[in-house]
DNA sequence: TTGAGGATTGGCT
DNA sequence: GCCAATCCTCAAA
């Protein structure tokens, strides 16, 4: 399966958004492999979107939105959550990320349910903090290169049905914005 | 230096 | 449905 080469990502962000659905999110620990189909996505931009990190500006934490595209954006939020993102955005905008919201698993089901010490499948990646739990993403792999086979990185995957647009998911601002996009089941 | 709040989740009512 | 957990980040002073 090809590795999403950097171009894929330097497009608007939200056609990014839609276009990593049924893509491949591969995860490398150790020995084994963990692999997942991106269901589940939200765009966030620069300075015409309220709801993004990089809306007022560049800080130590949000920098790497503002840096080169395919390079992933991890952050800690409720003094317990990690969630995963990719910087995507077209080359005149000056920030953007896409939030990986759900994945379906594909390969190491069991070690991601070790991950997460849960049994129920239905819950083991549907939701951003728990498929960063289930992958064990944390901040150290803030800013790593996802166009580059290492520790997580994306590849070609499934073709899709149909998306579903909707206002993305726990914010107070930019609710008119349809940028969560989910894959028709 | 400090305090308020958050791109969430799971458990309890 | 509601709310606590829990700590990092930002912005104000």
């Amino acid at each position: 399966m090809n590795i999403l080469p950097r171009k894929f990502y330097q497009k608007d962000t939200v056609i990014v958004a839609k276009r990593l659905l049924g893509k491949k999110l591969v995860r490398k620990i150790g020995n084994y492999e963990i692999s997942g189909i991106i269901t589940e996505t939200e765009a966030y931009r620069h300075n015409d979107d309220p709801a993004s990190h990089a809306y007022r500006k560049i800080t130590d934490r949000n920098k790497v939105m503002f840096g080169d595209v395919g390079i992933s954006y991890v952050y800690f939020t409720y003094g317990m959550h990690y969630c995963f993102n990719i910087v995507a955005k077209k080359s005149k905008v000056p920030a953007g990320a896409v939030l990986i919201r759900a994945i379906q698993p594909e390969k190491g089901i069991k070690k991601m349910q070790e991950n997460r010490n849960l049994k129920n499948l239905k819950n083991l990646t549907n939701g951003p903090a728990k498929l960063t739990q289930a992958l064990k993403i944390t901040k150290k792999h803030y800013g790593i290169d996802l166009t580059k086979k290492s520790e997580i990185y994306i590849t070609e995957g499934e073709k899709i049905k149909k998306i579903i647009e909707s206002p993305r998911i726990g914010i107070k601002n930019g609710k008119e914005f349809l940028w969560n996009f989910k894959v028709e089941n």
